[in-house]
DNA sequence: TCCTTTGTTTGCTATTACGGAACACCGTTT
DNA sequence: AAACGGTGTTCCGTAATAGCAAACAAAGGA
């Protein structure tokens, strides 16, 4: 962790956001300090100016230190700045109509995947707590079919950084093997997860490329192992490709795409 | 504004958010630091740090600074905390399929509503972005349930502090009429929104109460005026304070609502 | 080409944030 | 009841550090 002309009390700040909101019920002063071993009065002079601005409240019962509602505040005016999550709703709609699958809409950001978009059947409704998950890129259809159309020296840098981790039996955790893999997504335009995230799910997904030809978010469906069949991958593939160039195309990407 | 106690960079960062957050297409150093009148380099600094941390990204191509994900991130970790919405859930649901209207959930927080929840007919999928808003208290038919059921003293501090600033002819912008208008709600157990806060558009809300009888959330049911009959109102007021009573006791509030 | 306007870095100084300790305030225990 | 361990909060001297001004770099525009 470089700490190059950065601000040391803003960072502990965020730090104790970090904190504060792993923990639903909130937690108290001398808790945090513990955690990330600074003092008491440092620590409540900070929450202080958290409180103030409304990141962080004060529980009137417990006196612990809960998150505070202006995260969701500024969750939705950056959910509004996404256009592209409503360029890609109808086609996100039309991909769950047919399939009657789960679709995922994800963005890239610092080698990891946040979903800003999930449709799950009928229970659309549930979707919300979801948005904002993260998950790995190595192990997942549509991180793959993001990286398979990043630069290599960035694919390198995220690879060398958050490693490749073994989440099922079938996780690629060779980097030989991935780069391979990811060659032939770049080839075919379209990328599987069979199983390598989590035991019994497949998924197909395709990259969303910004002007420059570099992919910036990705579509992807989602299945019990025993409902996505090879067939209904091929059925869907040629679908889905269709689904990624029409959204790389409003994101500025004009050029075709091989496969 | 009083600043005792707390830490000056940690503002000025949480400040500098703010600004990022309001502008969608991000914007420079020089920019913000005119904004709050600081030295670049100070904004500089700051923004390194909030960079680091993945609050804010920087645009590849422009240089500016937009806000990040990490925001969606926490903020699905807030949702998730409030159980309230996933106790509410089922009642907001057969609200919407009875009415065929917009069903909202909101959550008091520092004298403005915050929308946690919102049942839009079929087009459900769209509400995400609106998850987060806020609303002024003494306008809406949620703000007034709520503050119908608050202690005086801080009905007062919110009124001193908000004002009530009008929103349409039929706003009530005097606080004797409102303070009036509350005691009567209080009385009746629910609260009407007769185009106060947009034209055409009337709201009925109850409040949700917290064990000790205190309202932290409201549930309100808007459509146009000309569908939200007088009739319409008094079919949906008794199941509707049913339904506050019902989420009041999964609270802990046992106690039986006047009305 | 030069000039303006960015973003970034540097060095100095005074500000200010930090940590220790004291304080106040519980709830328990003895 | 009084002593105790556990909170959250406040105070104060000091040293670290965040802020400022100015210089630097880089990128457009005229």
């Amino acid at each position: 962790m470089e700490r190059v002309n950065t601000v040391k009390s803003v960072g502990r700040a965020l730090e104790i956001i970090e904190i504060v909101s792993a923990k639903k019920n909130g937690l108290g002063v001398t808790e945090i300090a513990k955690q990330i071993d600074i003092n008491k009065s440092s620590v409540h002079r900070i929450l202080a100016t958290l409180v103030q601005y409304g990141y962080v409240v004060q529980d009137g019962e417990t006196g612990k230190y809960r998150l505070g509602y202006k995260f969701l505040e500024y969750s939705s005016r950056l959910l509004d700045s996404i256009d592209l999550r409503a360029e890609a709703r109808p086609f996100l709609q039309e991909l769950e109509k047919e399939t009657n699958e789960v679709i995922h809409l994800v963005i890239h950001d610092h080698g990891e995947v946040v979903y800003i978009e999930k449709l799950e059947g009928n229970e659309t409704l549930r979707m919300h707590s979801k948005v904002g998950r993260r998950a790995p890129m190595h192990c997942t259809s549509v991180g793959k079919a993001i990286l398979a159309f990043l630069p290599e020296n960035i694919v390198f840098e995220i690879l060398a950084r958050k490693g490749l981790p073994q989440h099922t039996e079938k996780t690629i955790t060779k980097e030989d093997v991935l780069l391979q893999e990811l060659e032939e997504i770049g080839r075919k335009g379209y990328a599987l997860d069979l199983e390598e995230n989590e035991k019994g799910i497949t998924c197909i997904a395709v990259p969303i490329l910004d002007h420059s030809g570099r992919a910036v978010a990705a579509v992807s469906v989602s299945g019990p192992s025993t409902r996505m069949s090879d067939g209904t991958m091929q059925e869907l593939q040629g679908e889905m490709k269709q689904i990624g160039r029409e959204l790389s195309a409003r994101l500025g990407y004009s050029a075709r795409m091989r496969g």
